[in-house]
DNA sequence: CCTTTATTTAACTTTATAGTTAATTAATAT
DNA sequence: ATATTAATTAACTATAAAGTTAAATAAAGG
């Protein structure tokens, strides 16, 4: 499923099962029961949990006999650091708007209102 | 509440409602009612998400007289930023220990396992 | 003081998610 | 062939999440 969102991704990490395995991805990959093995879980919940993943498209999955070899696409993350990136170019703008605006306001007090004190 | 991992936030911005407020608020503060606006939803339903939000640490309310306003905390997005960081670069330090194992089997090979063809 | 405006809390319903065990699939190994 | 290993699918249960309407809170304005 190549249609995952940011969002899709987002939800997939927001689970500390599946933030956990992506972590430990990271470091290389890892076969489903290898990746089972810290967790106190069923076989079928890390099968869910990997399938989540892998509709958020932030992991792969390689047929290797049984077992499958999952491991991380690091690809995927690149969309979420071009949007905090994208939030953060978007903070920044607006506060020079404020800024903007508060300098505008304080040019209008100096005509308007009386100084506080000289 | 301070105590908010980052679980916790990429679970809050893994609803689309809750991520669309955010994006929203990228662009400047605003007030629940015209945070509501776009969306087919109760106040109610509104004020839900803005708390699971606030939870997460990603914003910050101001009274002011009976609004609300409603700014995002940019600093909730750094351990975001930095966990995304981490990743790669552990993925990358992963690709670099591959490299040296293929090459060990390499090496090994030519010792251990007879070629296939000369 | 009563009304309006803005938001939240309470109580409830519906749907989604995370978990379970039992059964199924599929590849190896005996 | 059949048993073993690895993972998935099916069927189900419990809890969490997202939505609703109605009532409550609280500040401002006539």
């Amino acid at each position: 499923m190549q249609t995952a969102s940011l969002v899709d991704r987002f939800q997939a990490l927001g689970d500390p099962t599946r933030f956990a395995i992506v972590t430990r991805l990271a470091q290389g990959p890892a076969t489903v029961g290898q990746l089972r093995q810290p967790f106190d879980i069923s076989a079928p919940a890390i099968s869910r949990h990997l399938k989540v993943l892998e509709n958020a498209a932030l992991i792969e999955r390689e047929v290797r006999a049984q077992a499958r070899i999952i491991r991380l696409n690091p690809q995927a993350l690149t969309p979420l650091k071009s949007w905090i990136a994208d939030m953060e170019r978007f903070w920044h703008a607006s506060f020079d708007r404020l800024d903007a605006f508060l300098t505008d306001e304080e040019e209008q007090d100096e005509h308007t209102k009386p100084r506080d004190r000289d």
